[in-house]
DNA sequence: AATGAATGAGGATTCATTCAT
DNA sequence: CATGAATGAATCCTCATTCAT
């Protein structure tokens, strides 16, 4: 996967990977140049500082989920696709053996007030991530197929919120019980509302 | 505040304040002492190690939550205690300008897999926190306040979630809109249950 | 100015300026060939190595010097000629706010003992330009313009010194009024030697 | 020497040595470590950064220097005394076979405009010597032993610089001969004005 | 004549931890 | 209870130089 890529390619991926298990802080760039099979010369070659690797890993993140190359996709059409959409994020902590959490939220969640740069490129993935499920809730209720009183933006929020609060306390609780109970009750609200 | 607490409170509080700000990687012992004006000595006497001052933060945290010396408390009798329960997280988030996240969380988060000691001791706390919300709802439930099909135990997994999720993406998008919509939605359902 | 000259034009000059600004070792070779707008590869096709750049710079010096393509010249022919000499050194510090030394004397300040080569590139400069102030103290002496006594090398000496000395104390003061006393101070003597 | 003093002297002594081999970028924190058989912890323990050691380095030599611990002392009480001021730097280049220069020149020299802290403790040890020099010549003046028009300010400026410009024309050139004649020269002045 | 990818040594700094007093 | 000296590993980053195209 990482075999012939490009330097700065593998330095990505792999920064994504160390980042993902153990927050920014955590990985250091050493290492990441370690597992990319890179030297010093071609971090600083292709990034200022690690603060712009990290926006590198960030941008990254958002363009291959925008573009439905990974599995958590955002393109709903149906209740069946939306209905499916919090166990993929489920399977996969069962998969990492509740070891992790969302990329974007542990990154989100170690950066400092100093980073605001990088804390705009977070937000602008969930930006667009609640904007993907608010706008299929706004069809579906055009569709005559939510209540009136339904509001798609919040339950998108709702959503985004259980996803993000879930896959946490996934990875500490080491168990997916919770996020799954939550996810029920969060399916059950919207069935409410059809 | 820190006054004439004890050296071992002192850096005990002052750890908790820099863990919550900037993570456990993020605040160096160094800084933590300096900020409790204590020397090295003092913390290699009290604590085996940094790892031994991130339990003793933890149970501090747990201790003063439990025994409700703070705001954020568990001690719910009616359906108006519960219905600002949100309202103290997300009155949190705004008196520090959504700069911080939930402690706990962060600290969870932050942790590697070989602090499982550690992750237990944080699980310990949300795991009595969710059960302080499961008795309020089961309560409810006895009281006939709650239709049959509610489930206290999913009711008290969705609000933990929420609030933890929620605080997050208040921190990420230094906003609290998204968590007072989705608390919204939350309390929403919760009533259609009653 | 820097406009459609040659790429190696272009990296001596802008290697002269950050060595003038801040000496050799402050001067990265990747920060000459940014202002220079030039390659990596550029750089090693004509220069051996970073010394190879800087001999580059002290015989270009030198070259603009000697030639008179520069205000501080050399030529003098007459008294007044020579009494304005420690003015242009002192009216070059005041068009660069003091920030500056004297562009050899950094750059001979900052070599090593092994840039013996280098070194002896940086002394060529001087012997010239002391030369051509003994010169000129010889024929105002075989004129009749000096005492028997006056030696023309000696005063020829006495005017580097105080030029180099005054540029490096006017840098370090941020002001040229200790160099124009010392300049003074020798214009009095040079004066009671006629 | 440098025997059984503590961490932090022996650190200021070795970077005073290094500094004035070979400027202050041109040492490293690693070596002068090494040679002051000090860990990268007393480094940090002591200084806030390299610009804090180079900070007690000045302090440091401005200190020998004024309380007269050092060979180039400043306290002239007689035309002898001060014939030989001169003379003992220029000695001093002749021990060291002219392969260095002034101490404080050399740093004064490598500061850059961000350094201003530093640039100041240089410019306070120059007005404190430059001062030294001027009192010597207003107390000879007062004695009589100085014309009208000799002004004592102007002939320590002058010293100052002809010092300053000897020692490093004497490195550059690995040869005290320049300074040595301007020295004459100078002293020739002076003795003009008894 | 030119580009920029790649390398790896070295430099400054931070940090957890131990130890002597 | 308390102080702070000392250690050395690790981290982030800079830089001169080489090489493939």
């Amino acid at each position: 996967m990482e075999a012939k890529n490009s330097a700065k390619e593998r330095m990505v991926q792999s920064a994504l990977e160390l980042f993902h298990q153990r927050g920014i802080r955590g990985a250091s760039v050493d290492e990441i140049l370690k597992r990319s099979r890179a030297g010093k010369g071609q971090f600083s070659h292709y990034f200022k500082n690690k603060d712009g690797l990290v926006l590198a890993v960030v941008d990254y993140l958002e363009a291959i989920i925008r573009s439905g190359q990974v599995d958590s996709n955002y393109s709903f059409s149906s209740w069946d696709d939306f209905e499916g959409w919090f166990g993929r994020y489920i399977g996969f902590q069962k998969e990492v053996d509740c070891e992790l959490s969302c990329p974007l939220g542990t990154i989100g969640n170690d950066l400092t007030n100093d980073q605001d740069h990088l804390r705009r490129a977070v937000k602008s993935f969930f930006d667009w991530s609640t904007a993907q499920l608010a706008r299929f809730f706004a069809e579906r209720k055009a569709a005559g197929e939510l209540v009136e009183s339904a509001d798609p933006d919040a339950l998108a929020d709702l959503c985004m919120v259980v996803m993000e609060g879930g896959m946490l306390m996934s990875k500490i609780t080491r168990s997916t019980a919770l996020f799954e109970r939550a996810a029920d009750q969060v399916l059950s609200y919207i069935r409410s509302l059809r």
